[in-house]
DNA sequence: CACCAGGCAAGTA
DNA sequence: TACTTGCATGGT
């Protein structure tokens, strides 16, 4: 299992190069992304990204400043701005609350711990939760998300009942825990994923994966 | 025009 | 436990 992942990770890194994730240039801007981009397209959540930058409202302290009406007005291209404003406001609350402001200190220690309390926050699910452990905090956890299904999906390394866990697990188990790995390993998911494991429009014929050899037997989570 | 996008929580049975 | 629904904007 673990020589079948480092091939499909070979042939997508020769595809694409690497990816050098996450788009944000602060751990705390990343963490805001993740937020933003609960089931909503990038493009979307970089337009309120920049309105958040321009309101120079891009640091917890700045942040917490701003009324939820001013806040859902900066957020609004991202899509479910009112319930995002409030996802923002826990999460800031819960750094101030729990670790004086400092997100890097959130980020740190254990890291089962680290997860839990993030998961404790409401509107902090586990792929956010992940995300901001692996892109913000650089900790080795490696993300699921929508396009990560989506490919193991279409070569048969995960059936439709798969949970987020044991996806999860799927790669944990069998990979060494380097967060450079787990980094962009994920982000080369989403990129293969946006260019040509589409669920509309699939370009299979010129994926990447497209010569990858059957999946090894029993592995299906 | 319909459909999709880097989820999550709350409600129902 | 296992489904279903609401949330909202912007690109294709």
């Amino acid at each position: 299992m673990r020589a079948h992942l480092e091939t499909i990770y070979r042939l997508l890194l020769e595809h694409f190069g690497h990816q050098d994730w996450w788009p944000g240039d602060t751990p705390f801007e990343i963490a805001v992304g993740a937020i933003l981009t609960q089931n909503t397209s990038w493009n979307n959540v970089a337009q309120a990204i920049d309105n958040l930058k321009s309101a120079e409202a891009l640091t917890p302290e700045t942040m917490t400043r701003l009324s939820p009406g001013e806040l859902e007005e900066l957020i609004r291209p991202s899509g479910f701005f009112r319930i995002k404003q409030k996802r923002l406001r826990n999460f800031l609350i819960y750094l101030e609350d729990t670790w004086n402001g400092d997100l890097s200190a959130a980020l740190d220690g254990d890291l089962p711990a680290a997860r839990d309390r993030l998961l404790g926050v409401s509107g902090i699910g586990p792929e956010t939760a992940d995300s901001i452990l692996l892109y913000a905090g650089g900790r080795p956890i490696f993300v699921v998300d929508a396009y990560t299904k989506r490919v193991f999906a279409r070569h048969d390394l995960v059936d439709d009942t798969a949970s987020y866990h044991d996806i999860q697990d799927l790669f944990m188990a069998h990979l060494p825990h380097d967060p450079a790995l787990f980094n962009d390993f994920h982000a080369q998911f989403v990129a293969v994923g946006k260019t040509y494991c589409r669920p509309k429009n699939p370009r299979c014929a010129e994926c990447p994966l497209g010569g990858l050899p059957p999946a090894p037997k029993g592995i299906k989570a």
